[in-house]
DNA sequence: TGCTAGCACTCTTCCGCATTGACTGCTAAC
DNA sequence: GTTAGCAGTCAATGCGGAAGAGTGCTAGCA
């Protein structure tokens, strides 16, 4: 590819890409001319296609067919949409978005859910969420609270919510004193901090002079949240699987079953988006070799507030997918979930 | 079915429906006369197979074919399996579900977690288990911890873990005196008691007298707990899912789709077992009227601790399924799981 | 030089037809 | 009541020819 397409085999690209997105079939010279092209004769775009197939945008799957496009052909498709963005989504479409993110929801868990939700049920492809939920995440509190039965609950109240699912021996020192003074130094440490800071925290740097006996339930401390950061790292919704297996790409039991074994694998969906450059806006990768599945197109966006990134959405559908209304989706989600977290941080 | 089968008849159909469950393929007289009958002749089988057919037994699939077993031949060849039960399962499976269940398992949910994934490993189909996590639940202590916040933190200490996910509004009433009182009026009231004994539960004939200026705080208490109950009342499991795709029966996507679409839908799966008789050991339905699903059979079986019924195993196969391992799995599981549930108890 | 009409060529798909093979049902003999 | 033998039925397989879709090539035209 040292030197620029004409013109003309852009648009017969452009053209050939659109009616396979529609129709998933070969496409052929007449077709192109007919609806995109009837300037000039069908005999003239073969001839183009012919030489389209030598450059390797397209293939024939044999002799008599109409052309399939291949990698390069979406990646064209694909890297002059966003000039095009303007009308991808109906005013319909907009409207059910930003409805079904009014309805109420009641934790980020909730949020990333139907997130995931509608742009599965937007674009009829299988979509996934992952957030990124230590990110952000500050400790207001930290409460011991003795039990009956000898052991103290330890209690982390964050801007998110409570953790509060580990306890720890308090052995023989269940002395009220004790307790509290324990507890005002752990707000002491950890108040105020975002448990992301936490991942290694040097101790002794801290407070060493004041550590002296409680070094133990520090310690207790710093694992908990450490397991907890661990248990949250990645917290992958998938939505709709099982639309994928409405396209004809995934018409035979065998690739459904793969497909399937990798999209309920919470790890390798997480591994999936684990690669993508956080820099750019939307990460389009085609095919087994970029994208980890057969036969399969995945395009990921990355949501921010601020500066980091809470979440990253992703789409998984057939080589042949609409991408431009995949991005199109994508992009109105970061507005809607922008709205939707903005509004969630002002009520707290 | 006015008369009893003769015993030629019985060892006949349970023959064929041996070799199709092994095959899936129809099974003609030949099959059954050299494998299990070479004392007889085909023809005389065949007249027998005629005769069986007419009463609904087996049918072809047309005239040149072999003979399948229909419902009520699975009925029967059922109904004869607990008699036969000595050697369901290998000592290399047995030992398997041993191994499995030794290691670590940290809570409730990973017990029937890996409940299912045994079960589904074992009989290589798609596995559920339905955990009734309410019964047997017991409170052990209430507390209430004010947060910096202005809200209180409801802590439920269970013999089953710990409840605290739900805040409550404390007002003005942050005097430590007043928390300590209700906080005592809530642990007389509540402690020691079965969750499910407060669905519903009748404050005021309790200790009306002293519940003034407390009412806003039970209440609220009350609601989470029935909330909390709500939520838990059947966590469903189902594992190897995609199992079912091997076999033949589900060999093209639209089925399998349909399958899937029953079995990832915790709720669905959840009524498939309801409305299993509690008092039989073990529930085996056939069919779509029966099992709900098409093409399939559905074993299910009752889990006690002590009395109370603790939860539900089940195996989801095609009608064919090998129910002599299935049964003999589920039941060696109840000896495992019995073993492991009453180490836990001891534990405690 | 670029475009186009026309035509031969290629390859898939579909349909009909004959063949094969797997079983059964029936009948006559034991 | 059982069996051997045989005719009959039906699905599955394979093959050949026709139809259809689309291309590549070539000769002529602007």
């Amino acid at each position: 590819m040292s030197k620029e397409l004409s013109e003309r085999k852009k648009k017969i690209l452009h053209a050939l890409v659109d009616v396979y997105i529609a129709t998933g079939q070969p496409v052929s010279s007449a077709d192109i001319q007919s609806k995109y092209m009837p300037e000039v004769s069908s005999a003239t775009i073969r001839a183009e296609l012919s030489a389209l197939e030598a450059l390797g945008f397209v293939e024939q799957p044999h002799t008599s067919a109409g052309r399939v496009p291949l990698k390069p052909a979406y990646q064209l498709y694909v890297g002059d949409i966003d000039a095009s963005r303007d009308k991808a989504l109906t005013d319909a479409e907009t409207a059910f978005i930003r409805n079904r993110f009014t309805e109420k929801l009641d934790e980020v868990k909730d949020i990333s859910r139907r997130a995931a939700e509608i742009i599965s049920d937007v674009t009829n492809y299988t979509s996934f969420f992952v957030s990124n939920c230590n990110v952000n995440v500050m400790i207001e509190e930290i409460k011991l609270v003795p039990l009956k039965n000898g052991k103290g609950l330890v209690l982390i109240v964050t801007d998110h919510g409570i953790i509060s699912d580990k306890t720890i021996d308090l052995d023989g020192n269940l002395r009220q004193e004790y307790v509290d003074t324990a507890t005002r130094l752990l707000n002491k440490v950890f108040g105020g901090r975002m448990i992301c800071e936490l991942e290694a925290i040097d101790l002794d740097g801290e407070i060493r002079e004041e550590l002296d006996g409680f070094r133990d339930i520090f310690d207790a401390v710093i694992t908990i949240i450490q397991s907890y950061m661990a248990e949250h790292r990645d917290d992958v919704v998938v939505e709709g699987a099982l639309k994928m297996l409405d396209y004809p790409e995934y018409n035979n039991v065998e690739d459904a079953k793969n497909f399937l074994a990798v999209i309920s694998d919470h790890n390798s969906v997480s591994e999936l988006l684990s690669d993508t450059e956080d820099s750019i806006e939307f990460s389009v990768r085609i095919g087994k070799e970029d994208s980890g599945v057969d036969k399969c197109a995945i395009i990921t966006a990355a949501y921010r507030v601020g500066d980091e990134i809470v979440g990253k959405a992703g789409v998984i559908g057939p080589e042949r997918m609409d991408y431009k209304k995949v991005i199109g989706v994508l992009d109105y989600m970061k507005k809607a979930l922008g709205a939707v977290l903005d509004g969630d941080k002002d009520d707290k």
